[in-house]
DNA sequence: ACAATTTTTTAGTTTTGTCTAAAATTTATT
DNA sequence: AATAAATTTTAGACAAAACTAAAAAATTGT
């Protein structure tokens, strides 16, 4: 596979909403910022290594081989993720493009050694599930916390109100993007939530609960 | 740069013997697998580019510009080796390949954190220093452990005797490719040697001296 | 239903890096 | 020094992946 090819699969993954739903030409012209026609040429050449399913204007769908492709790219960007994160010190925000590249590494060796140094992650720094060998891999969903019952658990990954005293609110509460956080006790008067972070417990009101959105993992 | 300019860079660096001596052609050719008129045209755009000094039927060398960037290319390879060795437990002669691949990703952070993460080491597995990022490099020579005065320090790098009952012994001493000893006495008596692995000392007889090869480091 | 609009495909180029075959230059041999 | 041999370059072509412009099909609006 070049690099290329790989580009598009993941692309089509991706806008396929991690199914296998029909995407348009179109719109993979225009997420990968290239012309309509380029998108044409490189979908037959898919068609033919029977990695995707393409009728002329009908859109273009991952094939089972094609999806499992996909996967083991998302599998690999992701585990590079954490290694960035956790190993190299890099915020959560800077790690995206190295990882585009680094994704493109072919060795399966590498891999497998890369994953058991990390520990097994389940997820990426941004809360996304790692898919494993075969491409297994539970869905994740992004909810507030106001929405969770006690015992849930998900990484910070947005807010709903980005005003300056909302943000420095959530400094102050050392709450940062790709934090983990559990949910401990929900005080049924006030709707306040106790949550566990890495340096302790502590409570938020529940405005603060209906802004704070987690990534949650499903169990399996 | 693209992949392709980076191989041409990096293959005639060695070619070069580590220096900016005049490459022929065919050398190239030879050594990339690939054909002398491919070369012709490649060295071309690098003289464009003035990464090599380039007349025709003279051979090329690499410009000023041409060698710092094949020891940036060089730097990362090693980097990325002592990472597999040293991190994910690749063994010794297995991470050539993988580092041909990781040595072209590009992000300056992504190395100077893998730099500091692997403590910033002097040389990769094999021996071989690592360029600083200004392209700075101790020159390495690799001799017999019969060769080298007490307190030299070096990476085993090769056998001139590779029989069965030779490896055997090396093996029931756990001395093996890649190790790192240091000389601690040389007994004038008989020409046996002391040295330090990772394991404690051990005493080696002057036969077994004259067929270990270690790379040293010249000290800055 | 049919004209207008949008989407998608085709046809023909371009660029990068390669190739083959032939020409030019350098090196070696006698 | 002249010719043979080896090396290197040129010229022309090709495959991959992109592009532009134009044609074809599908969708939308009335």
């Amino acid at each position: 596979m070049t690099l290329s090819e790989e580009d598009y699969i993941k692309t089509i993954y991706h806008l396929s909403d991690f199914n296998s739903k029909s995407v348009a030409t179109n719109a993979i012209a225009e997420q990968m910022k290239t012309k309509p026609s380029s998108v044409t040429d490189m979908v037959k050449k898919l068609s033919e290594k029977s990695l995707v399913n393409y009728k002329k204007y009908q859109g273009v769908s991952l094939s089972e081989k094609g999806r499992l492709v996909a996967l083991s790219i998302i599998r690999k960007h992701r585990l590079w993720e954490v290694f960035l994160v956790d190993k190299l010190n890099f915020s959560w925000d800077e790690v995206h493009v190295v990882a585009e590249q680094l994704e493109h590494i072919k060795s399966d060796t590498l891999i497998d050694k890369l994953d058991a140094h990390l520990g097994y992650p389940k997820v990426d720094p941004h809360g996304d599930p790692i898919p494993n060998k075969d491409g297994v891999f539970t869905k994740s969903v992004k909810k507030l916390i106001s929405e969770l019952p006690v015992g849930s658990q998900g990484v910070c990954v947005g807010v709903n109100d980005s005003s300056a005293a909302f943000l420095k609110f959530l400094d102050k509460n050392k709450i940062a993007l790709g934090d983990t956080f559990k949910i401990l006790e929900i005080e049924e008067f006030d709707g306040s939530v106790t949550i566990s972070t890495r340096s302790g417990s502590i409570s938020i009101s529940k405005q603060i609960a209906t802004n704070l959105f987690l990534e949650i993992v499903d169990e399996e």
